[in-house]
DNA sequence: AGGCACAGTCGAAACGTTTCGCCGCCCTTA
DNA sequence: TAAGGGCGGCGAAACGTTTCGACTGTGCCT
């Protein structure tokens, strides 16, 4: 029955607070107490647009602090337009988002760069397919100053509505979204990276286990892997391109069923960490060593991949710098500077021990 | 020189508008057009406190799905003050906090219920010890409905702003703050099933590697450690217990300290999975093999704590659960329902390959 | 002495909502 | 026919800010 409120300003609140809820003290609470007026008050707390006198200021600061007012930003949201926060997108990858090794870079680095720029995060729960329309309504709902999109599927319009009503917008990931400012990472320069390490390890005979196939990164590794086997001229078979869905399960049903191909690989090449994580268990369970059977390299570094064992052999992207550069960019799009529309970022090779020479061939 | 606006509203706006920024149409637009008054439209659109006939409530809504109406959150919350939104306040543990693989977990069990019970998440950023005051000004500046602190450390004196201020507030892990909310887990229970384990194994030698000690979980582990090892008569050595701070860096100097010892243990409790990783690795540097000369045991079960070598016995904490479970307190907190201070999670252990039957004493 | 610039201050509008009090209308019911 | 009660709708206040236009002095220049 009792009713606590934690809030001032309902129209309910009105009625029977005061002892409930101090309520919490706002600008004219000071205007009041030091007989000014509100706009007064404003221009002292902001060091605002005009001028007030040296005694008034502080007489307001002191004030302020002895109310313990604190500002409401909502009511300042509303009248600047701006709210100091940056909205988040994570991928929808259905359950356990927040567990993907790559999300968890990737918002670290955002999260990082953010904190620096005093921004805090706004972080969009509601990503299925079927709510695309309520992250878009969430994004135009004045909360947030700007978003950045991680890896978003194809079919996220999100962005491009965002876009549209000039919400700045970037995305992390190689959705090369026509005109919205994207953060990649050179996919096809990482993939010959691993690939001619393999090659000059003496491999040839070489597989790819790609990863969800809405997704730009996983389709730009895979034509890399094709070309790349085209342009070398190394044997190939149908059957040693498989698909992993860019999650441990599906590297390790993918490994499996490499495994069960007639004709075997001595190395295969994953689109991601979690799925060559997920080969080298399904290796393990059939009783092929890993690297001397079969050598298995990852992509993205992410934390988990030196734990692994062995610890993987993979392409470092730069996602944490990528993330910082994305809140850069909002906040530079916020103030309306020019941002290159896209920029790549260079991968690196990390080698590490599930690669090896292959084993001679007993074909 | 030119100005994009990116959202209406700005006094400035007003000025040159226009063509740059197609202002966003709002309650007042759909009144307009439609000739009825906007809290007509208000009550149409919410199916709001008031009835509307049928006929203008269909108007309303065709007319504002024609103009593109998108509610304004912002507005909506200054005058409800509510935002629909839970602020997640992460721990202060410097650099890189969210590649915690702890509060990865704990961060992804809010986060899926946040997006079943319709909230979005406000992530804070700005959490240097300097910046407190900061935080608690963002917990009251009205943008959130409530706070989840995960892990604060003891000198987080936000948890008791906002429990002041009749802000929702619930912490995840166990600083049993007087009167906050707690979702806690059992850590004596814990680490009394890995202890028991041990001895069942036959260790009586068994050490410690303790977190951060200003963290009540690192506190509460260690002392069970010790009044286990108290309680058992077992042997106890002032060397045997070692600060890690929670870290695998952590863990893996205390495990180098440790076997630097005189007299070693057969066995390591870690206060977390983190601590372990790290001790098998200074395990593995110094040739000791991991189980066969020494069985180490972690705690939390993070998503890395099987891909470890070996994997780890460690004591699984339902994190995810937690998360889900501080999500529906300030969900209750907020509409005023009871919720019990302190709800208390029991953890299970679980046994991997990271622990064995210790050597024959070779003393 | 008149005019001007400027500092310092105030009042009020505006931001986009929600919701309260009020009013007129039509339908009952006595 | 008068009283009463919904129903459907309107206008306005309120939420807490920021900032514009206007006003009043004061000091300086001509």
């Amino acid at each position: 029955m009792a009713e606590i409120l934690y809030n001032k300003g309902t129209r309910a609140s009105k009625r029977f607070d005061e002892d409930k809820r101090s309520m919490a003290t706002s600008i004219k609470d000071i205007a009041k107490k030091l007989n000014v007026s509100v706009s007064t008050v404003s221009y002292a707390l902001n060091g605002g647009p005009r001028r007030v006198s040296t005694e008034v200021r502080d007489r307001v600061i002191e004030a302020a602090k002895d109310l313990g007012y604190r500002p409401n930003r909502v009511a300042k949201s509303m009248v600047t337009g701006k709210s100091r926060t940056i909205g988040v997108v994570p991928p929808e990858i259905g359950e356990d988002v927040l567990l993907s090794p790559y999300l968890q870079l990737a918002l670290n680095g955002v999260f990082n760069a953010a904190g620096k720029a005093n921004q805090d995060l706004m972080l969009f729960t509601r990503l299925a397919e079927s709510h695309h329309d309520e992250i878009v309504t969430t994004i135009l709902d004045g909360r947030i100053d700007g978003a950045i999109f991680i890896a978003p599927s194809r079919t996220n319009h999100g962005v491009l509505v965002a876009k549209e009503m000039h919400i700045p917008c970037v995305t992390i990931s190689n959705s090369q979204i026509e005109g919205v400012i994207t953060m990649s990472v050179a996919n096809r320069t990482g993939m010959n990276l691993v690939l001619n390490y393999l090659v000059k390890l003496g491999h040839r005979r070489i597989a790819h286990i790609a990863g969800r196939l809405d997704m730009q990164d996983a389709i730009e590794r895979l034509q890399a892997y094709s070309d790349f086997v085209g342009d070398n001229r190394l044997p190939s078979d149908d059957g040693w391109v498989v698909k992993g869905q860019f999650h441990p399960d599906g590297g390790y049903r993918a490994m499996k069923e490499l495994l069960s191909h007639p004709s075997l690989p001595t190395a295969v090449t994953c689109a991601n960490d979690d799925m060559a994580i997920g080969a080298i268990r399904a290796c393990r369970e059939l009783g092929f060593r890993v690297p001397e059977d079969i050598s298995i390299t990852g992509f993205d570094m992410t934390t988990t991949s030196d734990l692994a064992t062995p610890a993987l052999t993979t392409v470092r992207q730069p996602i944490a710098e990528m993330g910082s550069a994305a809140v850069a960019a909002v906040l530079a799009l916020l103030e309306d500077k020019e941002v290159p529309v896209h920029t790549v970022f260079q991968p690196t090779l990390v080698t590490r021990s599930s690669t090896c020479i292959p084993k001679k061939e007993s074909k």
